[in-house]
This record gives C-alpha cells, structure tokens and sequence, in this order.
RNA sequence: GGGCGCAUAGCUCAGUUGGGAGAGCGCCUGCCUUACAAGCAGGAUGUCGGAGGUUCAAGUCCUUCUGCGCCCACCA
C-alpha cells in the first residue's frame, strides 16, 4: 500500500464517524460498578444555543479531551458530559433580531408564540456547536446529551426551587435591581460590565428653610426628582448646624431631611450627598437605616414617571438630565459641573447603562449557601490549578450578596410560584389547585422566568437525572475535574459549588482547571466588534484538528494567556508529518518481519542491541513521565515532553541508528553467506521488532492529544507488523505499560548511547567546521581509553560507522603510533583521530582548539571557584559536590588533550 | 479604589521544591545522505524589565519602582 509523503488531515471525518458506530466514548454505570471500574467524570461547560466554536472553546474542549481520554486509557469508566444551556438573554435577542427582518416584534407573536419560535429556532441552531466539537474530535457520551430545558433538567430547576423556598432560602422582595432598560429585564450583579465612561460631576444647591443653601454634586442629577434626603457625614463641623433641617428639592417642591450617616465621606467634595433610596443601591441602604420613604420616578422603559412632576413625565433619561440643569440653573441653583471618568454599569449583552431600579424580584439567599462553597476550598477539598484562580473564587464568595434570579423573559424556566386574588404566594412544582394560604382558586403564575446560571448550577447532578436516585447519579457524582474559563469563576463554578453541596450534599467537583485566554496576535481578546476572531473550524479545514489541538497545548503554560497566529500552527503541523514519515518508514522496512516473528520468537539468543535497550528505556521512562504529568494536570509539559522525545530520540537518533541493521540483510544476501544472512536476519528482526513496539507505545501516549492520526498510524502500523484484526480502534486500548518503572535510575544502556551520541556529535561538529560534506566518507581511527569503551564501541560499531560519515572505523589500542596528520577529538572514553590532514586548515585548526581551550579553562575555573567557597563546601548537598568534582576532572583530561594537540 | 497576572534570544513562549539560561520560528554555514526540504547536520544570539535585600548560591524567595494586561468595585 502506498502512503502519501504527506500527513494525510483528511480522513478526520470518517475516523470520528468509526468511533461513534464503535460506541467507545460510551459510559455506563452499571459496566462500571459490574467491572470494579472507578469513574472518571468531566462536565463539559454547557455552551450555550446561540453560540458557534471559537478559539477559548477549541482549547477548553482539548484539554477536556485529552483528560478524558487518557483516563479512559487508563482502565476508568469515563463520562465526558456534553451538552448545551439555553441562555435565556441571548437567544431571545437573536430570535428577536430575526423576527424583526420580518417585521415582527415579541408582543405581536405573545408568549405562547414566541416561544414557538424559541423552539423552532433551537431545533435548527442550537445542535451547531455539537458538531463543531465532534470536528474537534471530543469523545464525549453523544447519547447522554442534555439541555437546560430538557424535561428532566426543568424538573430538577423546578425541585430545586421549590426546596429552597420552602427553606427559605428564596424569596420574593422589592429591592434594587440592575435593570436593563433595552432589554426589559432585571440582571444579576455578573452580568454587569463596568466601564470607565467620561462624564461630569454636577455640582448643585438646594434651600435649607431660614439658612440659605447647601450644595452637593452628583453624576446623575435626573435622579434628583426622587431625593427623599441629604446626608452629611456623622460629627461633621461644616454642617452640625444644618442637620435636623429641612432643604427643598425645587423642581418637585418636596421638604427633605438632612440627616447624618457614616456612608458619606467628609473629605469628597463638598461632603454631602443626596440621598436617592429608590435609584442608587447605597442610598437604598442609607434609606433603610433612616426610614426614608422610595420615591421611584422612573418607568421600566428608562423614561420619567409621573411621579417625577409633569414637567419632566415621559422624558428619556438623559432629556430629563439636560433639562433638571436648565432649570436648577434658572432658579440659581447650579454651580458648576467638572469632567469625571467614573465607572458606569453596562449590561454585558447589550451595553447598555445599567438603571438600578426597585423591583419586586425573586432572590437567593447567599449568606448561609456561601459558607459551604467557601469551607470547600478553605479546607482544601477544592482544588484549583494555579492557587490565585482559588483566591478570586473565595474573594467573591466572601463578598457575595444575595442572587437575583428572576428574569423578565419568556425564554427559561417559568418561576413556579403562584398569586391569589389575595396576593398570596403559592410555590409548587404542578399548578395548584388552590391558594395554599387562603385557599382561592383563581391563581395565577408569575410571569417571569429564571436566571439561565440557576440551571446550569444543578448540571452536575440534574444532567444524571436528579432528583431522581439514579445508578448514574451515585456511580458518577461526584466528578472530577472541571475545566472551564477565567470569566466563568462566578457565574457557573461558584454556584454550582454551592448547589452540590446543598442538593447532594458533597461537593460537585474536586479539581477545577481554569484555562487561559486565546487572545489574537498583538495579545487582544478575540471579539466580534474587533473583528480579529480566528474561526477554529477555518483552521481545521486547513490543518486538521490534530494540528490545532497539538498547537494549542503544546508546551505552553495552560492556565497563561497565549496568542495565537496562523504561523504558530506550522510546527505543530511539521511535528504531525514527522511522525507520519517515521511511521511510513517503519512501515516500508517491516519486510520479512512476519515470517521472522514466527521463525524467531522463540529462538534463543534473540537479545537486543545496546540501541534497543536505549530507546526502551527512555520509551519506558516518557510512558511513566507523559503520565505523571497528565495527572498533574501538567499539559503542556507532558505534550512537550512526547513531542521532543518522538523527533529527537526517536526520529533523529533510534531511527538512524538501526538504519544499517534494516539493510543489513540485502547486503548479506549479496555475499551469499548463510551464516552471515541469518545473523544479519536477527539483528533485522529485533530493530524491526524495537520499532514497532516503540512506535505503538508513542502513538498511545500521544493519543489524547491527538487523536486523530494516533489513530490512523496505529492502525497501519498495526496492519504492517501483522497484529491480529480484533483490533480495531485505539481509543479502547491500555495506557502502555513496558515494565515497571525503575524511578530515576538511569540504565547502562542509556549511559552508553549518550556517550555514542556524544562521539557522534563530535565528529559531525568537526567535519562540518572542515567542510567536508557529508557524502565524503572517511576513515576514522578510535582509541579506547579502556576496556569498557572498547566493548562499548564495537557493540555498536555499525551505526557508529554510518552516523559518523565514516568509510570504516579502526579500534586501536593506545600504544600503536597514530599517523601524524590527524586531528584529535577527546570524548569520553576514547580518543577519536580524522586522518584528513589534506582537508585540515592548520590556522583554523589552532583557531579552533584555542577556543576549545579557552572554553574548557572557563569551565574549570567557575568549578574551582565555587569549590574553594567555604559557604558552599559547608552547606550544598554532598552529591552536588561531587558531581562538580567529576566535572572538573573531565574538562581538565580533554584539557590536557587539546594542550597537547595546540603544542603537536 | 481593591485584587491578580505578565515583563527571559529578533518574534512567540517554556523554565514544577533556589544549585551549570531553554524550545520553536527567524538568522548563518553545509547537505535533495534510499521516511520526511513541512527535512538533515552544524552554528550565532540573552546585565532573565530597573533598583535594593535574603542566601554559600536568585530567572526562581522578599521589598520597591516602571511598562502592559485582566478581574472585582456603590465614593456621591
């Protein structure tokens, strides 16, 4: 079979088809529990219906990935939870934005046919991010794929709420809310964006009865229609007179009190402030404390009420401001108005100001569901990746206030809760039937719907079928790692923090990994009004999934932010066509490979080469390496790690390296000696057999990373070396596992190659100076300097020869007389001699090995320094010392190596 | 205003308990060596943002300054 030269990104599709009809990504509790299996349990961050993959979901969803399935290697029973939420803010919006291209607005359709669209426009959207993620190659459970509006979900929002109201830990109350005019609709303190604006602050007076004035200043003076007060700070010398007194507000002829409280500061401005309860959430508080009456002058539109005169009824917001200035200044009542960058609340999906308005609104009760979610991480049980993301989290529950979770939407879960003619609260997971208060019949259900985050906090247990006692719920719950973005720390892992421990009463999750953001190439968000947004599946059309997903996590520092650029791709794509030519030339030398393997397996004396110890070992080791760091959550070290170790040890030197055993046979052949083709035969055959054993322990622990040609190369591999048919798929197969690890001890085998390598190295370094190219072939002399590297160099004399660029190599001993006209290289263990006076520049020769002297003075005279340091002789570890010994020893023998050869 | 992060080679970034500064890209030299030119071999490149401190030893710990970035926040 011909393999292209080319690492072939095109077979993704059909490969991911083959694993769905395989069912490998399957979970299943009873299986689980039947085979004595552990879960391993990761809840996807539910996207929401409205939104298409971008770069922060292609990296979150690798590193999911690549958990899931090495933990699926690894013998668990995994669950990867899929699934979606249905953003009841969002959606509207853009279902809305679509109606109204025909002309047709929410209220023309009412609530039963608006959410008809809803529905409609669910069914033909919100399924498009699952398919982006299947592109990604995520192996999640396909089949148990939820939604927050499910009818299993909405009953566990339903339970939820219904529990904590009748703990009450939920209630109805009239209180500030963030309202968003534009959108009709209360929204939590999350959903607020604050952001510098430019404005002014606009100083004005009132009377005071028989005293004249006292000026004040505000950011907002339309909301002086509703002041009820003026405040100045407790004790304050200025206005101690003034206190008890009443001023006038002049546009709506009001008397209001002023009054003392400790919320204003004496040393800002002018050191009083108004005090507007119904529009300002600290005038709200300061009103409380002093019993002062709401006075609520704004519709839910944002304009001017009746209640703020008729003179300014109906007017927007910024109108009535524009004239509350004129006519304060009429009356002689304005003074001035500086520039002022404050921070104004915006909502985050439509911008607009934030009007904090009273509402009679539904709230979480957070003080008493907090402290769980917080002992969780102050006692260690929750563990983040990197300690500050903990620090963010516990900062704002220890700040946390109550959560309002009501919604003037249509989209969502409609509150369960009742109204009697009586204005009595009925709160019930069906329609009741009768007030539960006065029993009245006539009720009728509030309008509202829920916050979308209140049913994403019970994913971790309603999407295993909670309040149900499920085999799922007790063999899954709780998960194990979740992983998910900075921005989501509050809205989504906090509460589903505190939902877990009070509906399950065990927290949802131990580990939560928070990733970085995937920002643009000069380190900007990604966004749509920038215009700079990088679509994934672009770039998986070009590249392959396996070339994002390897670009994404390779080597980098997860948890930082990162850029990302088309170019950054390139080496991840070079790596994957690396490892596709290693395998296609395995593939290519397996000839004869089957026919040995019955001749030979049990043939005695079938050792391995110094060669094939190496690269099992170091193979050996990654497996361990790769695995520690994976459960550390590590990634990027650990791809890094698999990365380097298949292009370097594998692909530079290993492949190389059994090179002259592959062909050996054909050159056996031509001699026609039996004796000399058998033996050739059996070194074939175990390079051959080291080969593709290495090969296929790579391609597993490089399978969650990526998936995709893991895949298809173990397959061929597979085919290629005769491995039975049953099996059919990676995804299914065992972590490797070659022999137990030998921690730390570094095995004899690789000591000798690494001394190999290092001649190697040398003799290329040489030649290269000298310019002689690689097809010049010389001959090399090599003078062990004892018996172990003489034993050493003839094992692997064959691959010595061919890496070197030798004709053929002498072993000398060290008193036969060396020809004059060689250059000298000292390594380890042996003195190696060029004879290739004729190539040799005498001047660049002596310019070299001043430089190498040099080089090796410097060395042993920072060894020397820090040996004559008493500090350090008495306190660093013994065995750092003696490993500077030993250095030391070594550079001054090749020092004296060089000397000699300066003074010859 | 509070909290946090980043600053290391020309560029993008690693650097896990303090112990000889790394990778990839780019650059220079030589190679189409029967897997791969998306490749091979060899090479150059850093007062690890500035200043102090702790230590025998600091990119790594502490203090402070500078320049970016993020999050939180009710100073009228």
């Amino acid at each position: 079979m011909e393999i292209p030269k080319t690492y072939d990104k095109s077979r993704e599709a059909e490969i991911y088809s083959r694993w769905l009809e395989g069912g490998y990504f399957r979970a299943s509790a009873e299986n689980g529990k039947a085979q004595g299996k552990k879960p391993y349990t990761i809840m996807m961050p539910p996207p929401n219906i409205t939104s298409q993959l971008h770069m922060g979901h292609a990296l979150n969803n690798t590193i999911q990935d690549i958990l899931i399935r090495f933990k699926r290697m690894q013998g668990f029973e995994t669950l990867w939870m899929p699934g979606t939420d249905h953003a009841a803010i969002a959606t509207e919006v853009v279902v809305m934005k679509a109606l109204a291209q025909q002309g047709i607005t929410k209220d023309d359709l009412g609530r039963e046919g608006f959410l008809e669209k809803l529905w409609e426009w669910n069914e033909e959207y919100g399924g498009r991010i699952i398919n982006q993620l299947k592109k990604l190659g995520c192996s999640c459970d396909w089949e148990r794929l939820r939604f927050t509006m499910d009818e299993g979900l909405s009953d566990a929002v339903l339970e939820a709420f219904v529990r904590l109201y009748e703990e009450d830990k939920i209630y109805r109350g009239e209180r500030l809310v963030n309202w968003c005019v534009k959108c009709q609709t209360s929204i939590s303190d999350a959903e607020v964006e604050h952001k510098d604006t430019e404005g002014y602050l606009y100083h004005f007076k009132y009377p005071v009865e028989g005293v004249g004035h006292i000026a004040f200043a505000t950011t907002r003076p339309e909301t002086m229609l509703g002041d009820t007060a003026i405040a100045v700070a407790p004790n304050d010398d200025r206005y101690k007179d003034l206190v008890g007194k009443f001023a006038e507000v002049p546009m709506v002829g009001r008397k209001i009190p002023i009054i003392e409280d400790s919320y204003v500061d004496p040393e800002y401005g002018t050191g009083v402030v108004k005090i507007t309860p119904a529009h300002d959430p600290n005038d709200f508080e300061v009103g409380n404390r002093h019993d002062l009456p709401r006075i609520n002058i704004m519709n839910n539109d944002g304009t001017i009420n009746e209640i703020g005169g008729t003179a300014y009824q109906g007017l927007t917001r910024e109108d009535a401001r524009k004239k509350i200035i004129e006519d304060m200044t009429a009356r002689g009542l304005y003074i001035k108005a500086e520039p002022l960058t404050h921070a104004v609340g915006e909502h985050d999906r439509c911008g607009t100001a934030i009007e904090p308005l009273m509402q009679l609104q539904w709230f979480v009760k957070m003080d008493a569901l907090a402290k769980p979610a917080l002992d969780a991480y102050t006692s260690g049980k929750l563990k983040f990746n990197r300690e500050r993301f903990g620090k963010t989290y516990a900062h704002w529950l220890e700040n946390i206030r109550d959560w309002c979770i009501s919604r003037q939407l249509w989209w969502g879960h409609r509150i369960p809760a009742y109204y009697c003619e009586n204005g009595h609260i009925t709160v019930s997971k069906s329609v009741p039937e009768k007030c539960s208060t006065c029993g009245a019949i006539h009720l009728t259900q509030d309008e509202d719907v829920l916050d979308t985050w209140f049913s994403s906090a019970l994913w971790p247990f309603s999407t295993l079928g909670w309040p149900e006692k499920t085999s799922e719920l007790d063999y899954f719950y709780p998960t194990n790692t979740l992983v998910t973005d900075r921005g989501i720390i509050f809205f989504w892992v906090a509460r589903m923090m505190f939902m877990g421990e009070k509906f399950m009463g065990e927290i949802p999750f131990t580990h939560v990994f928070i990733n970085g953001t995937v920002n643009d190439e000069h380190g900007r968000k990604m966004s749509k009004s920038l215009g700079n947004g990088i679509d994934p599946l672009e770039i998986i059309d070009d590249f392959g999934a396996d070339t994002l997903r390897l670009m994404l996590t390779n080597g980098g520092a997860l948890d930082n932010d990162t850029r990302f650029f088309r170019e950054r791709l390139e080496p991840a794509r070079n790596f994957l066509n690396k490892l596709w030519n290693a395998t296609r030339f395995v593939i290519m030398n397996m000839d004869g490979f089957n026919e040995s393997l019955e001749h030979y397996t049990h043939a005695r004396g079938l050792t391995q080469q110094l060669e094939d110890e190496w690269i099992t070992d170091l193979t050996n080791r990654l497996v361990v390496e790769v695995a520690e760091k994976l459960e550390a959550h590590e990634i990027g070290m650990a791809v890094g790690k698999i990365v380097d170790f298949i292009w370097d040890e594998f692909c530079d030197w290993y492949i190389e390296m059994v090179k002259p055993r592959l062909y050996g046979v054909q050159k056996a052949m031509e001699t026609g000696d039996e004796t000399a083709i058998e033996n050739a035969k059996k070194l074939r055959f175990t390079a051959q057999y080291t080969l593709g054993m290495v090969l296929d322990t790579l391609f597993k622990v490089l399978h969650p990373i990526t998936p995709f040609i893991t895949e298809d190369l173990f397959l061929a591999l597979n085919h290629a070396t005769g491995t039975p048919s049953e099996v059919r798929t990676i995804t299914t197969q065992p972590w490797p596992v070659l022999y137990p690890a030998k921690a730390g001890v570094v095995s004899l085998a690789e000591k000798s190659i690494e001394r190999m390598k290092e001649a190697i190295r040398a003799i290329r370094a040489v030649r290269t100076e000298k310019q002689v190219p690689p097809s010049k072939k010389i001959a090399i002399i090599v003078v062990p300097m004892d018996e172990e590297s003489r034993i050493l160099f003839n094992f692997t004399k064959d691959f010595f020869t061919a890496l070197s660029g030798a004709s053929h190599v002498d072993m000398q001993d060290p008193d036969v007389a060396i020809p004059s006209s060689t250059v000298s290289i000292v390594v380890s263990g042996a003195n190696i001699y060029l004879p290739m006076d004729a190539l040799v520049d005498r001047e660049k020769e002596n310019a070299r090995l001043t430089k190498e002297k040099q080089k090796l003075e410097q060395e042993i005279a920072r060894i020397d320094s820090k040996l004559a340091n008493e500090g350090f002789m008495a306190k660093a570890p013994e065995a750092l010392v003696a490993a500077e010994r030993e250095k030391r020893e070594d550079f001054a023998a090749k020092l004296a190596k060089v000397n000699e050869e300066l003074k010859g």
